[in-house]
Parts: C-alpha cells; sequence; structure tokens
DNA sequence: AAGTGGTCTAGACCACAAA
DNA sequence: TTGTGGTCTAGACCACTTG
C-alpha cells in the first residue's frame, strides 16, 4: 500500500471541528504546522494551506513566529457581488427593460462626490440618469457622473445601460460601496411609479482604477425589493 | 548568483496587468500553467497559485481539461461582515448603551419564518426585543426567534446583547441575509425614536448549524443609517 | 537569537471534461 | 483517450516577530 493521501480540506475539516467543538477554544494557540502536519500524517504544506484557508475565512489568526491562534469573535462574512442589473432582473424571472432619461456630456459634479471622488472645484463630468425596468415596472434608477476621459463621447448609452458597459469594458481596482434607505420624493415617486415617502433602497458606489475616478453611481431600487445573498 | 524567486503574486501581478490591457481579451483562453512557467521561469505551482488566486477574485474561469479563460464580465465583490453591534456603534465613535425590551420563553413562529427555518406548523422559538443605542440614541432595533435547544433557558439576556452572546458562542455552518427598506409604522416610530413613516435600513438574517436552525433576527436601523464597506 | 508561518521548487499522481 | 488544472510531497530558504 502507499498512501490514503490526506487532502487539505480534511484537515481544514478536522480544524474547524476543534474549534467549533472548543476542542480549541476561542484565543487559545494551536499546534504550529510542524507538528499538526506529523499528526495528520501529511506535509506541512498541506496543513498550511488549510490553516491558511480557515484564517482567511475568519477562524484563525496566524503570526509568524507568534503561531496561530482560534479567533476570539469567528467573523462571517456576506459578500453582494456588483452586477448587472439586466441580469439580477432576468435572474427574478422578469423581461428586462430599459429608458435612457437623460445625458448631459459635462455637468458640475456637486460637493458631496467631489470629495469622495477627489475631484477639484468646479470639476464637470458626463452625468447619465437612466431607469431599469422589469417587465413594464420600474426596478431601479440609476444616477450616474462618470469620468468623461474614461468613456468616448460618442458612446452612447441609449441602449445598453452604462452599468454594463462599464463593468464589461472598464476595469475598477477599487471602490467604495454603502447601503441605505431613504424616503422617495416627489421626482423618485415619478420615476420609479410608487408613493411619495415610500421606503426605497439605494446603493452608491464610486470606483476608481487606481487614483483616477472612473464614476460615481446612485441606485436607488423599487419599493419592496430585497437584497438577498449568502453567508459564507 | 542563485535565483531571483519569482513570488506567485508577481505572476499574479502580471496576469491581472494582460488582463486589464486585453492583451488577454475577455472570453479568452490563456497559455496553460506549463507554458505560464517556463516564460516566468518559475514552478509551475507558483503560477497555480497566481492563477487560482485571480480566479477566486472573479477575473479567470478555470477548468479542468478545458483551460482557463478570462471571465466576460469580471464580478466584483463587496463584503460585509457579520458584525457585533456593539463593535460597529464602537467604532462609530459612540458609547454603546443596550437596553432588553422583551424575552419570552416561547412564542408562536410567524408562518414565513417557519418556511425560511424549516420549522413544522405551530413551532414555538424564544422570542427577544432588545435596542441598541449610540450614546442616548436608538441605533438599531433587534428582534430575535431563537432556538431554545441550542441555548441554556437560564441564558439572560439583559445585560450582553443575543447578537453578542451568538456569535462569541454559537458557531454557525451557513445562512442567508437580506437588505430592504422599510418605512418606520407607529412600533418602530416609538422603539426607534424616529418620525412615523421614516425610511429605515432592514436586515434579516437566519443562520444554521448543518440543518438545525439557530436563529432568525430581524435588524432595524434608525433612519440615517448608512452600511459602507469597501470593494475588494 | 530563535521560532513560526510564508513561500518556492521539482516531481508526481489524480480527477475531470472535452474530443 | 488525452490534455488541463488540482493537489500532495519532501525539502529548502526566507521574513517577520518576539524574547
Amino acid at each position: 500500500m502507499s498512501k490514503p493521501a490526506v487532502s487539505w480540506q480534511s484537515v481544514r475539516a478536522d480544524a474547524l471541528r476543534r474549534i467549533q467543538c472548543r476542542d480549541w477554544p476561542p484565543g487559545a494557540l494551536i499546534p504550529h504546522e510542524a507538528d499538526l502536519a506529523r499528526e495528520f500524517g501529511c506535509a506541512r504544506t498541506t496543513v498550511n494551506r488549510a490553516l491558511r484557508d480557515l484564517a482567511e475565512a475568519g477562524y484563525l489568526e496566524r503570526k509568524r513566529k507568534g503561531g496561530t491562534r482560534v479567533a476570539l469573535t469567528p467573523v462571517r462574512k456576506a459578500t453582494f457581488e456588483i452586477a448587472i442589473i439586466r441580469h439580477d432582473i432576468e435572474a427574478r424571472g422578469h423581461v428586462y427593460g430599459y429608458k435612457l432619461l437623460s445625458d448631459q456630456p459635462a455637468a458640475l459634479v456637486p460637493a458631496p462626490l467631489r470629495g469622495a471622488l477627489s475631484l477639484p472645484p468646479l470639476a464637470q463630468m458626463r452625468y447619465i440618469c437612466a431607469v431599469h425596468l422589469a417587465g413594464d415596472v420600474p426596478f431601479c434608477l440609476e444616477s450616474r457622473w462618470l469620468n468623461p476621459a474614461l468613456v468616448d463621447a460618442d458612446q452612447r448609452f441609449d441602449t445598453l445601460s452604462a452599468n454594463e458597459w462599464l463593468v464589461r469594458n472598464l476595469p475598477l481596482s477599487r471602490g467604495a460601496f454603502a447601503l441605505s434607505a431613504i424616503a422617495a420624493d416627489a421626482g423618485l415617486a415619478a420615476q420609479l411609479g410608487c408613493a411619495q415617502g415610500a421606503a426605497l433602497l439605494r446603493v452608491e458606489r464610486t470606483t476608481f482604477q487606481d487614483s483616477q475616478p472612473i464614476t460615481a453611481v446612485t441606485l436607488t431600487y423599487g419599493p419592496g425589493f430585497q437584497m438577498q445573498t449568502d453567508i459564507a
């Protein structure tokens, strides 16, 4: 016989079991990789892969020379994908519709956004406003400031949304993301076809390519919209 | 001299550069690991680590025998941590306060929740309602159904919130997470000290240990609350 | 100074999916 | 059947931290 072959996944599973059953209690120092490798009968590389994965998942904290400790508060994460809105609507089983409301080549950027994008006073950007429809019902209002230096001025967004064009064409290196609730004012109520004062979910994103701003967008979803995901 | 040593991070960076400058355009098949290893002058393992990382980040799609392709729509993700609310409030620079509003050992679970938790009709769970304060201002209302089989009935939540106790004491294996906006009704307005009809951000979570339900919680945040994070 | 995790190597075998 | 990624090994050196 040769080897039963110990997989890093099995080492990970066993280590996780020890953490969860308090065999390795929160805050405790666990044996170092070489010891565990001997115990599991595998190479240290395999143990390393398993523990590294548990550390990424928030169960362990590792430091050179300091060793590996069980996290005091295991951090669980929920992740949202920066999706193409069309895909989101289609995944919900609706027919996608899109309507461009306005597209101004150069508009003054409001002060709060200037700060978020690190722009000088009086900076101008292209401003686009559009609505995404699920069937005939307004689903999401897209209100976007776009860096004109990064997008051909001839590029139209009357058929393909700026959302979709950007996801496909402009790589981003970093960004910020904020979620809030807002009451519909008269304008929003008209554009989303809902009652004034309705509670709406709002997503604000700003994205950059290195230190160069790409876009700042506000997505306001219709009433009743839920953003769902699984916990890893 | 021996070797400059090629790191997997440098391979990753170079591959990412080729993707972003369209040297490897979206949808294209890129060279296989062995070729890249020769080109970069490193072991295949190193290339594997780099490309695996780019695949996890959403830039590449890999299939055995199929090879590695550049993703058509690079998927960027925003991650929220399942935080202890106290930490969230303290990180915002406020003094944390907590008030237990009610704690019923056995209450009928409403039908929609029963479905989400896979519970039988007439199922009962412990029901807890509490408010988290930032200074003197209500910050978040916690309304929670808790599986009594997993928590000692003697466990009080009048000082330490169920939120914090659970994060520290009950490991979860999976869960679901939903975000929505809701208008404050009379009860919410009273408990959060806001106007009736104010738009509030709501988080609903259900968590399980294997197939056993742990808890279902609704967190309703005060008006103006923003949930923020960075895009990876 | 010394201990621990982080990484690289060269080689091997396996698992999956396409041809 | 065959090509490609997925993983394991044994050994080595390095980098960061703590004592």
